[in-house]
DNA sequence: CGGCGACTTGATACGTCTCAAACTATGTGG
DNA sequence: CCACATAGTTTGAGACGTATCAAGTCGCCG
């Protein structure tokens, strides 16, 4: 995985919005460190810590995560390839949950400094980043509702919803189907349910015929059956806006 | 209410991670258009729409909230004095959920064009207004572990920490007691409780002593003992870099 | 071959919801 | 100034969605 792959993920993420110069995604570029190779439910980093780089995800998924004293666990974001997971340690003195990995990962590695020099120095790239920071705020938002005001079904539904429109926007959607890491484990930890209920809820997906999930891998049979059993509107994970007739170019 | 606390409000919450130029501080002031009186329970903003202006609370309560089609409501966000609501207009399309008030409210108007201008001039600027948005988005993140992890007990209790250090935070704590406007059901909206089940779990708060609520008037006897009983950690809310051994100024 | 993680299934328990109704405070028009 | 409407709070009883506990299956890897 060279950087440059690691690049044009970026870019292609943050331009989003707008187009940049060719000197700033040079500069993008020069921040890149290095790239590492993860195995699955890894540590990246620790709540409370400040770690002197920012992660970008390349393969595999990352979550974000909080425990509680009593041992309980709350997955709070998923990041997938094209996914800066940590970028919030730029301005905050300190992460306010930790990071793992899902699946195996491959993450690239950005330096602090050079990217706090870069939003200091181009208004625009700032921009930029605060603009994914929203993006991620609007997802947090919606998982609060689907935590807080759906039943197990739909919010089972939307999960996947999101994370099929998410992986598509970046290409990795082929045949209506996606990789999907994710133990029934983790999806309990991401919607707020016990295991056992998650299992359940799953099958009466997959009884339903909306959905094959089997061997990591998730098949959506109609997405908009889908999306209307899960109160799913994608508004929210602003999409509409990407440049996703481009597919990503080879390193 | 005149435009110079709106202002100093303002600008002492984005100079929260660090102090500003005084040409910056003139330019925000520059930036402000107006000031509006709202009465409870008004609409701001409308989800979907773009609006013109970014508002900022400077008396009572606003808060974020999304309707699902069956009637629910989830209220993702409150905005206290000092708050902008709906920031993210800046940079994204559409709103994403609706913005109302929850008591009378003063809400004090910028021009959007106008800080789009001073973000794409000032990095630093950018930087603070990127920081806000970091802030609410760890806020919404606690939110879902709240709503997703802990008891009905416990949840509320949490409520009741956060927007009592929030406020503590403006000036607006006397004597552990600070306004609370919110009616039960509101309670009921953001913690995704039913108004029967709040109204039975305040009543416990107030059985065991940590609480007095009555008149939308909140006191917190023992706050320690109350932030035990939440497992609440104000680390999330990032307070500690504030200036609050300022008061703030008079207009 | 044994062990372990992930998945599946059944039975029971419990937290919270829903429905229903009474009560209180506040404001309004006659 | 009273009669009434309205919004908010309080209380009771029963229903329901999901949790918990328990146990067994399957596949994979050492």
């Amino acid at each position: 995985m060279s950087t440059s792959l690691l690049a044009s993920l970026l870019i292609r993420k943050l331009e989003r919005f707008g187009p940049w110069s060719s000197d700033e995604r040079q500069r993008i570029h020069d921040a890149i460190d290095s790239t590492i190779r993860l195995p699955a439910h890894a540590h990246l980093v620790q709540e409370g810590e400040t770690p002197d780089g920012i992660h970008l995800v390349l393969e595999g998924f990352a979550c974000g995560y909080k425990l509680l004293p009593d041992g309980r666990r709350q997955i709070v974001s998923y990041s997938v390839p094209g996914d800066l997971c940590d970028l919030r340690t730029t301005l905050l003195p300190q992460m306010d949950c930790s990071i793992g990995t899902i699946s195996h990962a491959v993450v690239g590695r950005l330096s602090r400094e050079r990217l706090t020099e870069l939003t200091l120095h181009s208004p625009r790239m700032a921009r930029a980043f605060w603009q994914t920071t929203l993006v991620e705020q609007a997802i947090a938002r919606e998982w609060l509702i689907n935590v807080g005001q759906r039943t197990a079904f739909s919010r089972a539904a939307h999960l996947l919803c999101e994370m099929f429109l998410r992986l598509r926007a970046v290409g990795l959607v082929k045949d209506n189907s996606c990789e999907f890491p994710l133990t029934q484990t983790e999806i309990a930890d991401t919607l707020a349910l016990s295991t056992v209920h998650v299992n359940r809820t799953l099958m009466e997906l997959r009884r339903s015929g909306l959905i094959t999930l089997r061997d990591k891998h998730l098949t959506i049979h109609h997405l908009p059956a889908l999306e209307a059993a899960a109160g799913f509107d994608p508004g929210y994970l602003h999409l509409e806006a990407t440049h996703d007739d481009d597919v990503i170019p080879d390193a």
